[in-house]
DNA sequence: GTTAGCACTCGATTTAAAAGAGTGCTAACA
DNA sequence: TGTTAGCACTCTTTTAAATCGAGTGCTAAC
């Protein structure tokens, strides 16, 4: 038995019919929905062969069918019609220039879930490869130096360091030569930690104190980037019974969205594929408690390499269609908006 | 008719049992579950007064009472025993000593809504009555200063101003020099505008680059503190049946504590009262939606008279003991925490 | 290969009946 | 006068049965 492409017009046909309703579909609707001609009878031949190929399956023996994951699949890859779909209010959200990186995310993360009516999320640009741009310590008071890393793309850390004794003016005017001098301009993996050490014992003339502060910049240089995550529209999953009516899964999910811990890993991949665009389709999904549902994912990219990511957390049932080309649309926009920018 | 002793009673049984159960408790069940000794007719005579009186209520015909807002108010008022309840972890998540006042609040707000099993919220402490320590402008490159401020507590603001035409040294040293001067020590509140005209004209002879940048400055000192607020179990609002059966409503519950937009609202006249920790039952609560909600609060006070709430949102049948009694103790182990630290 | 027709399945809806929880009231009691 | 037993009554919840209806699979005819 193979598909051919009747079979797939039927397919299409059902899975269509089952994201618009959410009710398994059966041949009597396939029948008047498709232009094919078809009686009822013949539809439910096919559908038999569909469901023995695994690509539909029968809730019970008097419903009508649903797509499987395969047919999920199957429609994903080779029938989906994404056309771009700008959403009208974002243009305005992206050009009102916001000055923090962040509102703006929360702008777009926000709006993007009043589209598509699915739990939404966004990560801050990654600016892991990006380069050192210049070190600042300073003196707040006695116990307390203030260290500012600026990097490119005027992404800034702040650390206040405890110092055990004062530190003079002239001490700190030295260090931080010496620290910009050797750390300005190189990229977060070039500084090893052996290099730390050359610095730490460069400084070993000066008093113990410095090496705190070394600590505390290589601390706070070698932290672990702290991929923001910013997320909107978990409440949507109530909309969905077949995410909701367990409400325990359903509470799990929203729990996920709130603490924003986990997310991550709907992520990781992003890097390794060609394709900008990906889709995950229930089990094929790694994050537990998503087993149930369908997850987008889209990469965004600034300027100076630093990539993000987008994505959408939805029901099985998503209209596909609209979200890949929301996302599409959106991420060309993020794009341009930037590059144009620098 | 007047409130006795018995009738107190009997409305303290009838509370308690239907926070326990949630379900309306009826007078058999009161005839046995105090020492009262009395006949369940004699019970449902009072219980009629009750009712009369405004506390209870009768969902229908024949079920038993529930207790109106008025019977919690009284409740909360009269006879609620709320001892001091330590969260068993809690001393180890304030012990850690988080470098980052944000990690320990978010570590906070999460034991607090795992232990209550409760929305839970906590906002930052607000600096907004600090001195302002220390102002340092640095050079990024030609096109951007770095505006580094620290309040007392060491809290930090960052802002990068653009510039349209690069500055020197010298001048950014002066202008460091007078903003110190002239700012540093004072409080939020005392830096008005007509002080900061008063800068500007200072700084009139620099070129119109300084303008700018006393404008940012300005601006980044009197921005609204953004009254940062940490949430944790959310989704806990689906645990309870009457919050979560119109799922609409919980959906903006929930939506409420993800996009953390008006919960500010929850938390506005915590200033006013002496007492420490609040209670809002049911309509007493002005924030929209939150009718059938009953929220409790509590400010704390860290070193420096910053100023923070915890905030708790449940259902109105909520363990007011057990909630009240918790706040309490967590309220006092902020504070003497960062007391002592100081 | 397609289709009409029909018996059959099984969840969903409707309906009816029964059960249960609790009240209010009356009359008796201490 | 306050307390209590008793009973009729109300209304929700539970249970069971009946009916409905969407949809299928299969067969036989076109």
């Amino acid at each position: 038995m193979e598909m051919d492409e009747r079979k797939a017009t039927i397919l299409q046909a059902i899975i269509r019919n089952y994201l618009e309703t959410g009710e398994p579909v059966g041949s009597r609707t396939i029948s008047k929905y498709t232009d094919l001609n078809l009686s009822s009878a013949t539809i439910r031949n096919e559908m038999a062969d569909l469901e023995e190929m695994g690509y539909i399956i029968q809730p019970h023996t008097s419903a009508g069918r649903i797509p499987s994951d395969k047919g999920y699949r199957f429609y994903v890859d080779t029938m989906m019609e994404a056309k771009d779909r700008e959403i009208s209010e974002m243009k305005k959200v992206l050009m009102e220039r916001q000055d923090k990186l962040e509102d703006m995310l929360k702008g777009v993360v926000k709006l993007l879930a009043k589209d598509t009516q699915y739990a939404s999320l966004i990560t801050a640009p990654s600016a892991n490869r990006n380069k050192l741009k210049f070190i600042q310590l300073s003196r707040i008071d006695d116990e307390h130096l203030l260290t500012v890393i600026v990097k490119e793309g005027n992404v800034i850390k702040n650390k206040v360091v405890n110092i055990t004794e004062p530190v003079n003016e002239e001490t700190l005017l030295k260090l931080n030569l010496m620290l910009n001098t050797q750390l300005s301009g190189m990229t977060m993996d070039e500084i090893s930690l052996s290099m730390i050490t050359g610095l730490k014992a460069q400084a070993g003339s000066h008093s113990g104190v410095i090496s705190d502060v070394i600590d505390a910049v290589a601390e706070a240089i070698s932290a672990e980037e702290d991929l923001k995550v910013y997320t909107s529209g978990a409440n949507n999953i109530l909309k969905y019974p077949e995410l909701s009516d367990n409400s325990e899964k359903a509470g799990h999910l929203i729990n996920t969205f709130e603490e924003r811990e986990g997310l991550e890993e709907l992520i990781i991949g992003g890097e390794d594929g060609d394709e900008a665009i990906k889709v995950y389709i229930g089990s094929e999904n790694k994050v537990s408690g998503m087993e149930d549902c369908s997850v987008v994912t889209a990469t965004y990219e600034l300027e100076g390499g630093m990539k993000g990511t987008i994505g959408i957390v939805g029901p099985k049932r998503m209209d596909y269609d609209k979200v890949v080309g929301t996302l599409k649309s959106l991420r060309s926009g993020l794009d341009d908006l930037y590059k144009k920018d620098n």
